[in-house]
DNA sequence: CTTGAAAAATGTCCCGT
DNA sequence: ACGGGACATTTTTCAAG
């Protein structure tokens, strides 16, 4: 990993539709071994894969919450039991497990405050272990990377 | 925006590799209308961008931690100002303004434990008006999708 | 929408340095 | 590792049913 593979997975992240020739000349190099080191990148798992991103509210997510979850015991199966669940939701973004005055942060999207209460309703209050949750919706999304700055 | 563009957007958003020919044969159409309702979507604004996303702690970013920021005055300048001064650091990935008990989601992304500390000491706790920082470090990732589910 | 075709652009690989 | 060149594949556009 060089000043070149870094400026290639720099190019990369920020829009990986541009081609070979391209990032060869942004970085100085042909074809050739810009091909060769963006295949190295890929194999030796630098690149975790090329996705689309979409707008969320242009396709039915306008409603972004963060839910900070506490759990009333902190056992091996609670917390097993609690990711499993979390896993199949298909309204949670994200979730980590963190350190600190909660347990989990979750990253919700959903269409609009009716689906947004069904989800907490009928999904999430549901699992077991939960003691807490505190929901923070979004007003405003200032910055959302998908880019790490090497 | 019917059933098929749906499963466009689907698959673009799980790989953004795959040729024309491949998504046409999994939605059920030909190459033809399939590369035109892609460039329709992308036009249209449905889709944002193409990227490649990195590992983490391959590129040297092992620590995550997400920050709960509080400001000690609610007026329209204190906030403004917040958002240039976080915008333009490369630690950050993520900042949004929500509501509740706090004011500000930073995600934070940094080498190790020197540069976090670095991170807050020379460039958080510098902006003015904050008033409360509560910091929690991720321990595991069950999830982290950029893809919606339509 | 489908099929078919065709040109331009890219991706991919091999070889020489 | 880099660069050049050859070949395969894809992208992109187009016409006709």
């Amino acid at each position: 990993m060089d000043d070149i593979d870094k400026k290639i997975l720099m190019l990369l992240q920020r829009n990986a539709k541009q081609n070979t020739k391209e990032i060869a000349e942004k970085v100085g190099l042909t074809v050739s071994p810009t091909f060769e080191r963006i295949k190295k990148l890929e194999q030796q798992g630098f690149i975790k894969g090329y996705v689309a991103l979409l707008d969320g509210s242009k396709v039915g997510k306008s409603i972004v919450v963060y839910s900070q979850i506490s759990l009333s015991v902190h056992s091996r199966e609670l917390i097993d039991d609690f990711k499993t669940n979390i896993a199949n939701l298909p309204e949670i973004l994200g979730c980590h497990h963190v350190s600190g005055n909660y347990d989990f942060l979750l990253k919700v999207a959903v269409r609009d405050m009716n689906e947004y209460q069904q989800f907490v309703v009928d999904k999430l209050s549901v699992i077991k272990g939960i003691s807490n949750v505190q929901s923070s919706f979004v007003m405003e999304e200032i910055k959302n990377d998908t880019a790490y700055i090497l």
